[in-house]
DNA sequence: CCTCTGATCTTCT
DNA sequence: GAAGATCAGAGGG
């Protein structure tokens, strides 16, 4: 077998960039997370870009660095895995250098190998596209946990990013608008760093549009 | 189609 | 004590 086939991960430079090249360069490439149900992987459709100290938004807002927090000033490539809402695990990663406090939430995947184990956890999924469209969704389909924060993802062979194309999606692909449930931060709530794939169906709070009968 | 609400835990005031 | 990077279910139009 030719050594090009093999799937190439994403790599520590990709990460030491800012966030927003990292959300966009982030679209279409592969999650992939190895687990005791086996091999989960999904296209990254849909991710958020936090600034860091200086975006209210962000956990990291004026240098806040505590218990939970710690994780976003490790260097780029490292999960940031948190509890949101006291139910959901939500899945970021870490971006720019060691200390700077910037990150990208995934917050929807398009399902690839490993539908059923998803499925299993997710009975409530009206689709194999509904399964990760939202960063909830896709924290409990693939089993993300506290165990997964502080991960590297350009070392571990748990949950790492397969590189699936080799350049950032064309502009014309990618639609850019405010971050979702973030009304709270002021003149950065409008800000457009939220970032997905258009037409995709997996993208999170995209209603299924019911094919109109002739 | 839509809006409202409960669930449940971490952090900060 | 309150709010939060969410989701699913209930109820009304």
């Amino acid at each position: 077998m030719p050594e090009s086939a093999r799937p190439v991960r994403l790599t520590r430079p990709f990460y030491r960039r800012d966030s927003v090249a990292v959300a966009r360069a982030l679209l279409g490439q592969r999650l992939v997370c190895v687990g005791p149900e086996g091999r989960l992987t999904g296209l990254i459709v849909e991710t958020e870009a936090y600034l860091g100290e200086c975006d209210r938004a962000a956990h990291s807002y004026n240098g806040r660095r505590t218990a939970r927090t710690e994780t976003m000033y490790a260097d780029g490539g490292a999960a940031y895995v948190y509890l949101n809402y006291g139910i959901h695990w939500l899945l970021n990663v870490v971006v720019a250098e060691i200390d700077v406090p910037q990150a990208v939430l995934l917050r929807a995947v398009e399902p690839e190998e490993g539908v059923e184990t998803m499925f299993a956890r997710r009975p409530k999924a009206r689709g194999a596209w509904d399964l990760c469209a939202g960063p909830g969704k896709l924290g409990a389909a693939f089993g993300i946990g506290r165990a997964h924060n502080g991960l590297d993802l350009v070392e571990s062979d748990e949950l790492y990013i397969e590189q699936a194309r080799r350049q950032t999606l064309p502009s014309r692909c990618i639609v850019a608008g405010p971050r979702i449930g973030i009304g709270y931060a002021g003149e950065w709530a409008a800000a457009p760093l939220r970032f997905y794939i258009a037409g995709n169906r997996s993208v999170s709070q995209t209603p299924p549009s019911r094919p109109k009968a002739p």
